[in-house]
DNA sequence: TCCGATATCTAGCGACGCTAGGAACAAGAA
DNA sequence: TTCTTGTTCCTAGCGTCGCTAGATATCGGA
């Protein structure tokens, strides 16, 4: 019994380890460094441990997208909840949103670029996912009709992604972000 | 003289036929599936040829994409000009680039997601970039201030960008796409 | 102390992007 | 017409990738 306990707690440490490598890894080197020998050498195990845990290499990256998830519905709940009012909170909890996505390029690939199988606004969407949308969704709901607010939110999220991936792909004038980022909440505070 | 003429021209006949097979490979199966040795059987020659016209399978995908950016200007400009006023103009441009983002998905991503290493928002971009971001710009003229044009346009295009993306990646309910796009020109056209 | 099961590693498979080196070919000179 | 020279193109192979099979080591329980 306790035997087994040590065990499966030893090997939930170690998943997290994977993770935690995975994550950093990205986060200093880019995706492309993340190979699976990379990580098992950073892990300091061997290549097939890996599979023993995940199903392979995406699952892995959906596991630090999760994490990601995780992190930014904390951020953009202190950006919201921490506001004076619901105008303000609409430009802390955007501002928080591009923030995140600027210091943390890699995971926010992941979370919406190339983890691509997880599901997303659906019934089994995990709890992190649907917290993320949901802080959009209530800094929103005192500024638009209610009929809209699931599809306003939607659309106001899709223009925040949209600044956030075309300003990183170098499609757009970079020292105009602010000022876009400032558009973008204009259009959505009447 | 001549002969060296009609090199030049087989030669550029073929380059032109290694972009064409990509394109078509990438629609109907993918990227993953356009590999160097697939494209390579597929034009009938063999894998070194196509470094001989290309530095690399990412300048292959480049070019794709600029083949895109043509194809998507001009989609855009017949859009805008048969439109009866400029609020329509605004709907059919945004329906018009939803629609071939939608029908070429993979194309789509060649230009906006994959190739990074495009000149954009600089003076060396392609004209067929340029064109592009120019119809968008020239459908928000009439609707907007003069100088808020230019960072209007990219932050209701960023809009477009993130609904089409986070849509495809399953990250938005797919029975409100339409409408999502409809609260996007209103946001647009007072 | 030995056995059986679990955990982990070494080695290798097929496919990838890309490149070196040689064979085949065509154009101009003798 | 034959030989030389330069270009074009292919065969073969390098290193790396994600992933897996089979052997080996480790450890709890009899």
């Amino acid at each position: 019994m306790t035997i087994q306990a040590r065990r499966e707690r030893e090997r939930a440490e170690r998943e997290q380890l994977i993770v935690a490598a995975a994550r950093q890894l990205a986060e200093s080197e880019g995706w492309d460094a993340v190979t699976t020998r990379r990580l098992a050498r950073e892990i300091e195990y061997s290549q097939p441990v890996l599979y023993s845990h995940f199903k392979g290499k995406d699952a892995i990256m959906a596991a630090v997208a999760v994490e990601g998830f995780t992190d930014l519905a904390a951020r953009l709940h202190e950006a919201r909840t921490s506001a004076p009012d619901a105008h303000r909170a609409l430009a802390d909890v955007a501002a928080a949103y591009a923030e995140f996505a600027e210091r943390h390029p890699a995971i926010y690939d992941a979370m919406f670029t190339l983890a691509v199988d997880l599901p997303f606004a659906s019934p089994d969407t995990p709890a992190a996912l649907q917290d993320g949308f949901g802080e959009l969704r209530e800094v929103m709901r005192p500024l638009v009709d209610a009929g809209d607010l699931e599809t306003l939110t939607e659309t106001f999220w899709s223009g925040l992604h949209g600044l956030i991936t075309l300003m990183r792909g170098g499609r757009l004038r970079p020292q105009d972000h602010e000022r876009r980022l400032a558009l973008l909440i204009d259009r959505y505070s009447p």
